[in-house]
DNA sequence: AAAACCTTGACACAACCTTGGTAAGGTTGG
DNA sequence: CCAACCTTACCAAGGTTGTGTCAAGGTTTT
């Protein structure tokens, strides 16, 4: 037999056929269909249906936080973004009293903060 | 003046005093302490708040997106899974019916999966 | 010392996420 | 042709997110 339809594939691999559905619609894991529309899951997804639970249990993670990964992996424009956003990240060095350090940055911009508007 | 107070902050960057808490509590931005242990934001992190909300808005992002591609940029081995997962993601060729594309991979996998338990 | 801040903690609530169920209807195999 | 499956579309309970507000208490400033 070649594909396994979803009840098969929610018995083999953990998951509910409710659950199923909803990666699919998450985009994580999209099935081939049937003629008639029924989903029909190989090897290959049943294989990704297994890691994907065990990815998520071993580190904690949601099916959105997934969706995201793989949102970013798609979209080279979010994912430049988002670790331009993470590269800014201010890495106080340690040892260095939380009041000094204050001033260092203060003083290293204030030149590049010149126009940001101080309001009231 | 060096740094600002929260609601000071607040006031700069557009979002609330509460929600400045929140974005600590996530691990996003984590302002240093006067003795006191009042939150002090200097202007590095006043300009991460705000790019913090563009980065969301242009995005359609959530505070949770953010924390956890953050999380993954710490988490070497985190990362290294999620990319691994990713990376298996089943490209079928277009122009090949989805049943037929369906036995080809079947053949190719076949041996991998040998040794897959077949639950009833 | 009083006003005006700050802190943490709690209660609250709408909106969403995760999951399950159930209903109405098409498909398939004996 | 009938039982056993599949599909989509809804309703719903319980958890999480995002946000406000309030209370009890310390701090700063005048």
């Amino acid at each position: 037999m070649a594909a396994l339809t979803i009840n098969e594939a929610a018995e083999t691999t953990g998951w509910s056929a409710r659950m199923l559905r909803y990666i699919e619609r998450e985009g994580l894991i999209e099935p081939s269909r049937s003629a008639a529309g029924y989903r029909l899951y190989g090897p290959e997804e049943l294989q990704r249906l297994r890691t994907l639970r065990e990815l998520l249990a071993e580190h904690e993670l949601s099916l959105g936080d997934v969706g995201f990964a793989l949102r970013m992996s798609r979209d080279g424009d979010l994912r430049g973004a988002v670790e331009a956003w993470l590269a800014a990240e201010p890495k106080r060095p340690e040892g260095v009293a939380a009041s000094d350090w204050l001033r260092f940055e203060q003083q290293k911009h204030e030149r590049l903060l010149a126009g940001a508007s101080k309001a009231a």
